[in-house]
RNA sequence: CGGGGCGUAGCGCAGUUUGGCUAGCGCGCCUGCCUUGGGAGCAGGAGGCCGGAGGUUCAAAUCCUCUCGCCCCGACCA
């Protein structure tokens, strides 16, 4: 390919809407351009990347038996109304209404139709186990789209779908393809690490995330350093604090007057007491339905953890009409005392000695507040958030935490799909059985944006060969100069017939603006032919990711970047 | 949805407070000259319904009303 016509438009300027290294330099080195909020056209070059991220999918999908199938955008609703998901999904979800006044949606994921698609056709256990997957535009309207590819509402994601007779075949199925992530972000030059997670609103019980650590994740993830523990925050286990109780007696409740102070840290510093000395009473409603939560006045609660144990489907924090009538006080005078609405405290909670904690009466809190004698929990369970600091759940050595965006995700899905949408088989007896599914994911274009944030410097994109758009660009240093123009070319040539995927830059422009480009788009190698080197017989090849340079006699050169490419 | 901000040339922005002649600047783009190892220089040039609609006014990018779009923070999220 000649640059010359190449359509990359490059920028020189960073476009306003860019904030991270991925979006801006995907901005301005071509890849990409805006359509609407959170929607992408993919250009030459990053059309080029999704296709080599692609390829590497589809290999690895082939090797675990993946068989690759293509199903609709646009799905009708019946499917969604039988799962419950038509409601569950919310606004999340595009919905469109064709002129029968039938309604449809734009597919956020496709258990619905995966299932649907198999159901009448796999009838027996001699069929499983079967595994199908597709990688294809989806669609989610998301609240707040942002960071270019990372969150978009239109992007092109592979989900596989597994169909077992057993939770033995769902296992091996479920591993077959956390290894096979493994190699997939591996090969593509990613350092990705699957963490414990939540499985959300798609439902199941068993889940990783593939998590790749960088300062522009959105998920918080926390890790133990000495042994393999792994979780994302909304699924880390709160270890056991230290209890308070063999330290001190149990002295008696005194009403305080606390004027204006609601929160956590005007108490503290109001009263002189710790913050672990105080009990957060959070008033939530849990399908409509008021319950106070309690965690340490250090801890935070994890919003996460308290609707899995409620196993409510809408868990928000209540409106202060509410907080008034359940506690007969404004926001921020809460506690357990008296309360009669459901009370469910963290397990730090129930170590707790003579707390401070709100009184239910405006401007009052309570001191020395004893559980079990001035209040009991309905639960008590783990609901507060782990923090860095904490033990690990595993080894108990202290937890660390990090950024990281979520590549792809795993889940053991169980009979949720199949019972619903009555998909089943007959086993060896001649019984019918739910099939067993499991559902796992990979953001395509999310991947792309990753690799960028873990392979950029000041000028741009530093690619790994594996999914680099180009292996190679050839750039004369003038191309009015017949020596180099004529090397060049020839180079180029011999690249080709090489199977390099190899660019040729033959604008007339200064060398400065063809390097700021090779540099901005990320080329690999680089290989400079300038008066220089050229009156020694030689070319000068420069490796983007180290900026090595080194030079190599023109007649050795194809042997030499061939060898390079093929090292990765 | 709540809070904040922005829509003026392909990109980045000024001008809006205090209405006034032909709407500016840098980069990019086109032509010519010149230059060629890290986004050169000179000369000439093209490109705008100032997001859209309505209103006020002798006069609107500028004031008013409505609307559409985008960005940031939060809530939210396979």
């Amino acid at each position: 390919m000649l640059m010359s016509q190449l359509y990359a438009p490059t920028l020189r300027e960073t476009p306003a809407e860019a904030e991270l290294a991925s979006h801006r330099f995907m901005l301005r080195a071509g890849l990409i351009r805006r359509s609407a909020a959170g929607v992408y056209s993919f250009l030459p070059l990053g059309l080029r990347v999704i296709r080599k991220v692609e390829a590497i999918i589809r290999e690895e999908m082939s090797k675990i038996g993946g068989q690759e199938v293509l199903m609709p955008i646009v799905q009708p609703a019946e499917l969604w109304h039988a799962t419950g998901r038509w409601n569950d999904y919310g606004d999340e979800m595009f919905r469109l209404v064709d002129r029968h006044n039938r309604q449809f949606c734009l597919g956020p994921t496709h258990e619905e139709l995966i299932t649907d698609l198999i159901r009448s056709e796999v009838r027996s256990y001699r069929q499983l186990p079967l595994r199908l997957y597709q990688i294809q535009n989806k669609y989610r309207d998301e609240i707040r789209p942002r960071f270019g590819l990372i969150r978009g509402r239109e992007f092109i994601m592979k989900d596989m779908y597994s169909f077992d007779r057993d939770e033995q075949g769902l296992d091996e199925s479920y591993w077959a393809c956390y290894h096979a992530y493994e190699r997939i972000f591996a090969r593509c030059g990613l350092d990705a690490r699957p963490v414990e997670a939540d499985s959300g609103a798609i439902g199941g019980d068993v889940t990783h995330e593939f998590m790749v650590l960088a300062d522009a994740g959105e998920d918080l993830v926390l890790y133990c350093t000495s042994c393999e523990y792994a979780a994302n925050v909304e699924r880390a286990e709160a270890g056991p604090v230290a209890s308070a109780k063999a330290a001190g007696e149990q002295l008696p409740m005194e009403e305080v007057a606390t004027p204006g102070t609601t929160t956590i840290q005007e108490i503290t510093a109001f009263l002189g007491v710790e913050a672990t000395q105080c009990i957060k009473t959070m008033i939530y409603l849990a399908d409509g339905e008021p319950v106070a939560a309690l965690v340490r006045g250090d801890h935070e609660l994890n919003e996460v953890k308290l609707q899995r144990l409620l196993g409510c489907s809408q868990l928000e924090l209540a409106d202060p009409e509410t907080i008034a009538q359940v506690t007969n006080a404004p926001v921020g005078f809460a506690g357990p005392v008296g309360l009669a609405v459901p009370i469910v405290a963290d397990h730090a909670v129930l170590e707790m000695v003579n707390a401070v904690t709100g009184a239910n009466k405006a401007d009052y809190h309570v001191k020395n507040v004893n559980v079990g004698r001035d209040f009991n929990a309905d639960k008590a369970a783990d609901i507060r958030a782990a923090q860095p600091g904490d033990p690990c759940p595993t080894c108990g050595a202290p937890l660390t935490s990090a950024w990281g965006i979520e590549v792809g995700q795993v889940f053991k899905l169980g009979t949720k799909y199949s019972a619903a949408l009555k998909a089943t088989f007959l086993d060896e007896n001649g019984k019918e059985q739910p099939l067993i599914m499991g559902c796992y994911g990979i953001g395509v274009g999310r991947t792309a944006a990753a690799v960028i944030e873990q392979n950029h410097d000041e000028h741009g994109i530093c690619w790994p060969m594996s999914i680099a758009p180009y292996h190679v660009i050839v750039v004369p240093v003038s191309v009015k100069d017949e020596q180099q123009w004529e090397t060049a070319q020839a180079i180029y040539k011999a690249l080709q017939d090489a199977q390099v995927e190899v660019v040729l830059d033959d604008r007339d422009e200064r060398p400065g603006v063809k390097f700021k480009d090779a540099d901005l788009i990320g080329f690999p190698i680089r290989i400079t032919v300038g008066p220089k080197s050229l009156s020694q017989g030689n070319v000068e090849v420069t490796l983007r990711k180290t900026g090595d340079r080194t030079e190599v006699p023109v007649h050795q050169i194809t042997e030499y970047v061939v060898n390079i490419i093929s090292k990765g």
